[in-house]
DNA sequence: TTGTACGCGTTATCAG
DNA sequence: CTGATAACGCGTACAA
């Protein structure tokens, strides 16, 4: 048969100027072959690479492997592949990825910032409406947001255990450094205003988000001579419930328990939260929202050529289990 | 300043041909362009797209999580990218992610086949050891290995259930057309022939893994008339922890205990499954092990032109808590 | 409606 | 050691 390479090339694009006899013919002969075009060849001249790309802090947290599932699923639907990065918390690694992710060309960055320096995120600075910026709002940076409310997130956290006449509490934090670090700080301190009370910086204790971690800030703070505790406190609030399950395990190693000795509260409400000893209370992030707003935005961008600029706010809320006691009565 | 193209590509690639003084400067004058190759081209050019590609059932499952972090993480550091596929358990979807991934020409590609069926393994096939499958060999492909004993799995897991008298047990199991879920009935049907036992077929549920699908098979079991379980056992094994606590979940609902009511052994070990109430007696799937040899082959074949056809055997073991009753005192 | 020729940004080859 | 040129596989403007 003798049909020349670009009518090849239309006919499996769709053109319209193609006649439809010659499209089946080319289509059939295509599937026989198990001809697949190379998406690099393509998206070198097409400057679309079928790709997306997400950089996150912690692939593991079940809430972003939900999230990131959600939108590689249906993604690959419509051709698009999804790559991840996992930046660790760390700008550098950060910034290596974004160049790393930009120079495959990618048609959409879902990215979940180390920082609040916006210095990496300039890096994306040509891709506008191209980029998904999860957390945290940046000024001055024109991409599309969803914002958590990790404020409200830290005061409804805070609310729960004070409510429950929890004054002496530890807070156990990512890094300051991490922008909605920062915000979940802010809402716990507000939530103690509203008490009429403080949270002194001492009780702030700063590690990423890890079992591991958990332990160990718990552990530091025991004193195995006095046998107790060298701050005195009856409430944990977490960044996450794997961090909450850190202080689980210490609690369990050091023969206290929850909440009788340590009430603690986490957040994100991983699937399994509700089945630990006990059920954790934690802040219920609305996995099902995230996913829904960045696939609603990458479809109409990439799916309905939308040129808008997105930004939506979401909450999180308290789910109340048994890891908190009740000091009150 | 008049350097050619092709003098600077090789600067920048590190071609011993180039003299030291030319490259310091081809490297300075790209750092202050900010200048990053583009890997589309490249790719296409040099047919090593700097890519790794992953193709798994359950993104969610935080084994695979874990595996594919450490993969991601490592490889990031030599200027590879990962992207990752979710085949959903699919053959179908298995193939188009396959497509859809062969076509960016990626230098690896790491795979858990949804089927026994070597035909989409057979797209592959001209990847011959940049392919590395996971869970079980197929005769005649000849890629790299990673198997993993799932047949150990199953009889230490119904071995467990059996030395504590439980005779009477259900298994939940991911369906047959699943390669190693086969392998895991098998590991069960020896335990049972051991003890001189049979496992009846109509005791085993098939059902894709997840918390909500183990709650539906053992609630579809329960008479609400007759108030009991139309089938009568005291143990339950689980093709994976989050099918163990979709029995908790259902026993929880009939106000059931565990272990007191019914026993459960799980898959995998959550890590959070030493958390749960009760703490989750399962078989560990040895995720370090698995992530190291994939990332040995990684380095062997893409950092050192290593040619060899790995095959590894990883053996899962059981991981004894408090989820399975002693009913011999 | 179809075919020809060029360009996307690199790397490989070969001549200088 | 460096520079010119071709080629990777595809999409598209333009010619037929």
């Amino acid at each position: 048969m003798g049909i020349s390479f670009s009518t090849v090339s239309k006919a499996l694009n769709n053109s319209p100027v193609v006649k439809e006899e010659t499209r089946q013919l080319v289509l059939q002969k295509a599937k026989e072959l198990d001809y697949a075009p190379n998406m690099l060849a393509r998206g070198l001249r097409s400057k679309s690479s079928k790709t997306i790309a997400a950089i996150f802090n912690d692939i593991e947290n079940p809430v972003l492997t939900y999230i990131y599932r959600k939108i590689s699923i249906d993604m690959a639907k419509y051709g698009y592949t999804t790559l991840i990065c996992d930046a660790q918390f760390d700008p550098d690694i950060e910034r290596s990825n974004i160049l790393s992710v930009v120079a495959r060309m990618p048609d959409f960055v879902i990215i979940e910032p180390t920082t609040s320096d916006p210095a990496n995120l300039k890096l994306l600075a040509n891709m506008a409406n191209r980029v998904i910026v999860l957390g945290k709002r940046y000024p001055g940076i024109n991409h599309n947001f969803i914002q958590i409310d990790y404020e409200l997130g830290g005061y409804l956290a805070a609310k729960e255990l004070l409510a429950k006449g929890h004054r002496d509490c530890l807070v156990i934090a990512e890094p300051i450094a991490f922008p909605i670090s920062g915000q979940f700080i802010h809402g716990i301190h507000r939530a103690y205003q509203d008490h009429g009370l403080e949270l002194e910086p001492e009780r702030i204790i700063y590690t990423h988000a890890s079992i591991e971690n958990g332990s160990k800030a718990i552990m530091q703070l025991w004193d195995y001579n006095e046998k107790r505790f060298k701050i005195n406190f009856t409430g944990v609030m977490t960044f996450n419930d794997a961090v909450a399950y850190g202080v689980y395990k210490a609690a369990s190693h050091l023969a206290l328990r929850i909440p009788q000795d340590i009430s603690v509260i986490g957040f994100d409400d991983n699937p399994l939260s509700a089945f630990s000893l006990p059920p954790l209370t934690t802040i219920y992030l609305p996995r099902e929202k995230i996913a829904g707003s960045i696939i609603e935005i990458l479809h109409n961008v990439l799916l309905h050529n939308d040129q808008e600029i997105y930004n939506f706010f979401l909450e999180p809320y308290l789910v109340s289990r048994d890891s908190v006691n009740d000091l009150n009565n």
